[in-house]
DNA sequence: CCTATCCCGACCGCGCTGGTAGGATTAGCG
DNA sequence: CGCTAATCCTACCAGCGCGGTCGGGATAGG
């Protein structure tokens, strides 16, 4: 598993307050109600995308949520970036907070040479931030929208056997 | 985390294997004090390998195991897959075992419209799947062996600052 | 003041990961 | 014919992180 639930939860609380518009709040009793999800644990995910400034907050009655952003203008990277932590691959992938979600092996040299899983984890690692980067929360809206269930509405270069059943 | 010790130690084992050549067999032990790893461990990893046919097995003194095939024949997908059992990047993903490792979402529809994180995830897991083929285990030997350790030796597109401390 | 909401910290069961233990089987070698 | 080096197999176990709950505090509208 690549992620876990609250990188889920996260992203479908961040649809449903785009869906909403950033005019009113949103309660996160309504978004748990909307997707069907515990609330307890709905506020403590919330919790990690407010410190990253992706949502901001109105405390008190009639209070709630709304995006701090318009949704072009949220990729899912940081969004991600905010739920999971860090985006290691790997367990010896320690985190160096440069700018972005990179992170670094920490192993530079068990026996003389370097780690070689090196070259294959900052691979992936660096394509999962790129696909990342490049989906915003407004394509998922969209895609919600039309959403006549389909495979192969990604990016899903396979050119197969066309013909179904 | 994306991955587990299981497919860094498989990883490990491949190469030290592909580094060995494919004349004799090489024992675990060897192995594991090479690379300085729990030789039980070991014995569990290598037994998924076995069954995916990427390594065979000589019982007996002077056994040992030995690549299945040349490492620029085996392609990381494959191992990863192995190792991990399958690649999804999110729970609710459920593996359909047509050809390749994708898997799809179970959700198709809670409330009326389908789940809209499908198309991040499936981004994601397309684009790992992608990452993994491209890389062989020969790339990987091939890459230890120079081992000027060096960051931005994988596919690091960043043209930013040039001037180090 | 009451109530809806955000906020925060403590707690907890469960499953999986990483690792161990112990033994059975197989094959080269003296 | 045993000894020993190796693969193989199954059961076991501790620790930890995930998913989730609980209780209560602060805050603001009616």
């Amino acid at each position: 598993m690549f992620f876990t639930t609250k990188a889920e939860y996260g992203v479908r609380l961040l649809i449903e307050l785009g869906r909403q518009g950033q005019d009113h709040p949103v309660s996160l009793k309504a978004i748990a109600d909307a997707e069907n999800l515990p609330l307890a644990y709905l506020e403590r995910i919330v919790a990690l995308l407010k410190r990253a400034e992706l949502v901001e907050s109105t405390r008190g009655a009639h209070g709630g949520y709304r995006l701090a952003r318009g949704p072009q203008d949220i990729s899912m990277d940081e969004v991600v970036l905010a739920l999971e932590g860090s985006l290691a691959p790997m367990e010896c992938f320690v985190d160096d907070r440069s700018d972005d979600g990179r992170v670094l092996c920490s192993h530079h040299d068990d026996s003389g040479r370097g780690c070689a899983t090196k070259l294959l984890w900052t691979r992936v690692q660096v394509g999962v931030l790129k696909t990342l980067a490049q989906t915003t929360l407004a394509e998922l809206i969209d895609f919600q929208g039309r959403q006549v269930p389909r495979v192969d509405d990604a990016a899903a270069p396979r050119p197969r056997a066309p013909a179904p059943a």
